[in-house]
DNA sequence: GACCAGGCACATC
DNA sequence: GATGTGCATGGT
């Protein structure tokens, strides 16, 4: 009988086999990568990437810049994202946070510990554990472990956690207590489940190491 | 035309 | 505390 973290590795191995490594999170900055993190809320990354298409043409990937513009103006540029007047509040939010405490920049955050940072942004209105955990990972670097409804199916359908009472940080809790605190893993297991869900049936090579990968389509067959 | 996508806050019971 | 609902665009 396989151990939780052994299963956990199994998976991750199997799932990185199939997709190939991720190199997540799409993003140049780390203030892009929180703005991305905000703006995928519920919402395809095809459409994410139009507005944040639309703030890199008018030169707004800086939290001063953004932070300076009217909430008009900004509805406009985020639209193609959906939930363009809820999340040009939230992107506001954040914003005058970064700037009120940490002088709109990013890199002011690095001396602060994860603990206290993650109280701080989930402190934000419209920046839940996911958004916060996204940013505390791909933006800065922190062993946190992201979870997703994506992460929920996969690990619900494998049989390692109960549907019953399921939420958030019992689902983190799963990672972060099988598996050592290592930021290249925990974003790289976070990609790939995301993949699992999005994109596993497209025609992609054979993998020599696990030719006939059982683990995508035993997600494909049911869904949750 | 229906359904879904890398959530979250708020109202109601 | 649990459950339901609004928010919105774009691809399939």
């Amino acid at each position: 009988m396989k151990t939780t973290r052994e299963q956990l590795l199994e998976i991750y191995r199997l799932l990185l086999c199939f997709f190939g490594p991720q190199h997540w999170w799409p993003g140049e900055t780390p203030f892009e990568i929180a703005i991305g993190a905000i703006l995928t809320q519920n919402t395809s990354w095809s459409n994410v990437e139009r507005a944040i298409a639309n703030l890199r043409t008018a030169k707004l990937l800086d939290a001063g810049e953004l932070h300076a513009l009217d909430v008009e103006q900004l509805e406009t540029l985020i639209r193609p994202a959906g939930y363009f007047r809820v999340k040009a509040k939230r992107l506001r939010n954040f914003t005058t946070w970064l700037c009120d405490r940490y002088d709109g920049d990013m890199q002011n955050l690095e001396a602060i510990a994860t603990a206290r940072l993650r109280e701080e942004l989930l402190a934000i209105s419209g920046i839940g554990p996911e958004t916060a955990d996204s940013i505390l990972l791909y933006a800065l670097d922190r062993p946190i472990f992201v979870v997703d409804t994506y992460t929920a199916r996969v690990m619900v359908r494998h049989g390692l956690i109960a549907p019953e009472g399921l939420d958030y940080h019992r689902l983190q809790d799963l990672f972060t207590s099988n598996l050592e605190p290592d930021v290249a893993l925990f974003n790289e297991y976070h990609a790939l489940l995301v993949m699992v869900g999005k994109d596993y049936c497209k025609p992609r090579p054979k993998c020599p190491a696990c030719p006939l990968n059982p683990l995508p389509h035993r997600i494909d067959s049911e869904r949750m």
